[in-house]
DNA sequence: AACTATGTGGAAGGAAATCCTCCGGTTCGC
DNA sequence: GCGAACCGGAGGATTTCCTTCCACATAGTT
């Protein structure tokens, strides 16, 4: 199913013109490499940095995705298909919902990639509102994604009083992975990843006084409203010149 | 280098020439325009966004601070500042150290500039990197924050099996803070850092299986060497020109 | 009220970074 | 071995951002 999206990402290029070996490779290589990029530092790095990581030249990065958002488009078709795909994988091979959960939280990069373009980068935001394909995989997702914190708070392992949402916003705060690469760092990533998980874990004897949470649980639809879809109005304390 | 100098006079406000009274004011605006502007989009956004934020022109923004490296060290002090301030009041004023916790992470935007700053941005680090006061506050800071987090692990509010560097580095990821200024996205981040406090808290009955953390506890020392003196190889996947 | 030092805004010149095209040379596939 | 497809990167165009400069405005003083 996926398999048939993976073949026509010739975006540009016609389905019917196979792409040369040698192409082929160093269209995939740019490919990662924008992924990679893109999850650190956001989507308007230089075009020759992504280039460089790539190790190819810039007229064939420019070949291949005639502009930038061209490109975009086409990591975050990617990285969108590859989340759902490994969402769909824990969900059936982990033995409980939690499980799948962390593993998703643990193990993707690609959900780095994803959630940085679709949430955090007004840019990509953009770029992104309003391609079908991407719009699609994303609900999907976020469905696939509310369907494992349900099965979590049935199951008793995820605390009772939040809903998808607030999954989500977690997730997206806590991929915002630092840039340096330092052994301690990682280790305190690790670590941070880990405690937060624990705050979504269920009590075993019910929510302890004065851990009650604000408001009501956030779903998926509510994030939606707000952030998913290129919400117009991110301009907040913006001010007309006085 | 010479904008040090400059700066001082500016800066610590009182020496042989002290400000107009409107001066005082459009210095005291841009300093907070800066900080919000700053936390929210780092620390390369165009001086004239800044400017626009505070209500003054771009002239007046350059004659009050000679560069932007002179803005950011500017902000930088006064944030840590009443960070250290704010910090100080909430240990001696709240009834607990976990309430001292609480409030530090949910009320400081002070703390998500100072944060941002000396954490997340490798241009602000730089600059900041060797100024007395700045280094000075910083430690003091996290001196404090470290005998904080102890006592809140002595009075059994906070998991034991972690260390001061840990929550600093939870607290960074927590005040990133997205731009959207919706109703529901306030909602949802504030509940997302009430689960990341949850995850902080300790069990009532020790640690149950399956949530105990990877390494050791990461202390304040730790996150010394690897992020906040200004580590040497912040460049990651920099290289010189071929 | 008038005077002056101090402060202000923003237009404009200049520097830097980035985009993207174009073409001589290379490699693939047959 | 040959043609078509592909590659790399130099370089001109363009955009973005920095910073200076000065005519006008305002605070504080006599």
């Amino acid at each position: 199913m996926f398999a048939q999206v993976r073949e026509r990402q010739e975006m540009t290029a016609d389905p019917e013109t196979p792409l040369r070996a040698d192409a082929r490779r160093n269209r995939d290589q740019i490919l990662a490499a924008a992924r990679e990029v893109f999850a650190t530092q956001g989507p308007e790095v230089p075009m020759e940095e992504i280039a460089r990581t790539a190790g190819v030249g810039i007229g064939t990065l420019y070949r291949r995705f005639p502009d930038r958002d061209s490109l975009i488009r086409a990591v975050a078709r990617a990285s969108f298909a590859q989340v759902l795909d490994d969402t769909r994988s824990a969900a059936t091979e982990e033995p409980t919902a939690w499980d799948a959960l962390v593993r998703l939280v643990n193990r993707s990069h690609q959900l780095q990639a994803s959630v940085h373009l679709s949430l955090t980068s007004p840019r990509a935001r953009e770029v992104l509102h309003g391609d079908p394909e991407i719009e699609e995989s994303r609900d999907e997702l976020l469905a696939e994604f509310a369907r494992i914190v349900e099965a979590a708070k049935a199951e008793g392992t995820m605390r009772p009083d939040v809903d998808a949402g607030d999954v989500v916003v977690l997730t997206a705060m806590v991929l915002h992975r630092p840039p340096g690469a330092l052994a301690t760092a990682v280790l305190a990533f690790d670590r941070a990843v880990a405690i937060v998980l624990d705050g979504l874990r269920a009590r075993p004897g019910g929510t302890p006084a004065g851990s009650s949470l604000p408001g009501r649980p956030i779903t998926v639809d509510d994030l939606g409203a707000s952030a998913l879809r290129g919400g117009a109005d991110t301009a907040a304390g913006r001010r007309p010149t006085r």
